[in-house]
DNA sequence: TAGTTTCGCAACGACACCGTATCGTATGAT
DNA sequence: ATCATACGATACGGTGTCGTTGCGAAACTA
């Protein structure tokens, strides 16, 4: 140990496999493997590294995939106050785009796999990738009641669920068959959905 | 094989066995289960049964798991043209209750679950399960667009996916913590989509 | 009764995976 | 150069699961 600042003597940790083993594990859980069927042989496989080099840096499965997910912090669109159908259709396009892509399809399927199993790590999770995403569009909610272009009695967090379920459900329930969602799903879901939202004098 | 009809010689299949396996398969299913991970092993074991038991029906989990979910043909609701809101109330909340019960959880599980490993099960399931469900709740739509009391101009596919997709929503991705959806929730989404669905004449 | 079929249980060889240990080589600091 | 640490590959004992086989007992027919 050097007391000057300098690297230790020894060969250093390599970041390129650090990174490999983190990207092997949000692929693998992209692709459709819950936390419970993925396999550190899999992950090692996966990242062309050995066994041994994922364990000297975590102790186990959980700890892997809580760091793995928890890079997954996914720059929410700068909404500057805009209007409320385009904050809302920028915030439900960034659901669209991850489930175009193999890593962050993993949002998605952490999102709803079962939370008993790793109460933890969901929480953990929840915490850091959704939670922020919803605060956002919960907050263009709220904005929108406020200023009287949606209605008063909106039920803010039901309207949330109904934008945020429409999304999943046609990204990831109605995605058999390989369609993929269209480029305009947020804004004819949005579309739809205001039509309800808003106030009578909107 | 006697030729009078009777049944043949030697102990009979035990339907009390078959039926605890189904019932063991669903469970395990309801209860998070991927189709992956489920194993005969645990069946078994759940079921109370030797392997060879399932194997002298089965020849593999695959098989069992189609002739399992197969016996979910949830019956739908008779809705003998009630109100447009009463009867997708009423279909809706068919999806919450199944939430309720570990059996017919499997509906959503296997619903929510990646088809791309097990397509030809899911296709099986899809036709038996899900699409009765669909074809019930576009037949009302339809209908309401008809009468002139929804939209001409209503996106009858979009329309099921809001539905649809915020129960789903509420009974799987924003369970977490334990909280059970309220017996008034499908009233609710119905109450809060019909705004906007509605014609103006209306 | 004998004969037949099914039952649960146990065992088996094969395989996958876990977490650990070992080793020769690589990559740095001194 | 030596020393120290990290690397991938391999092996290991242990666990779990697969699909199959064998067996004594159970449940039936004739």
């Amino acid at each position: 140990m050097s007391v000057t600042g300098t690297r230790p003597a020894g060969r250093p940790r390599s970041e390129r496999a650090e990174k490999a083993i983190v990207d092997a594990t949000l692929d693998l859980i992209g692709e459709g493997a819950s936390v419970s069927e993925l396999s550190i042989e899999a992950v090692a496989a996966r990242a062309g590294v050995g066994k041994t080099t994922i364990y000297r840096r975590w102790a186990n499965k959980e700890e892997l995939v809580g760091d793995a997910l928890a890079t997954l912090k996914a720059p929410l669109p700068v909404v500057a106050g805009r209007t409320v159908r385009e904050d809302l259709v920028a915030y439900l396009d960034v659901m669209r785009q991850d489930s175009l892509h193999v890593r962050t399809r993993c949002i998605m399927n952490i999102a709803m796999s079962d939370q008993e199993r790793h109460p933890r790590l969901y929480e953990r999770f929840h915490q850091t990738a959704i939670e922020p995403r919803r605060a956002a569009m919960r907050a263009v909610l709220e904005r929108g009641v406020a200023t009287g272009e949606l209605r008063a009695d909106l039920d803010v967090e039901l309207a949330m669920g109904m934008l945020t379920g429409t999304m999943l459900w046609y990204t990831k329930a109605a995605s058999h068959g390989g369609a993929l969602p269209s480029p305009d799903l947020a804004s004819r879901i949005v579309d739809e959905a205001l039509r309800g939202f808003r106030s009578a004098q909107a």
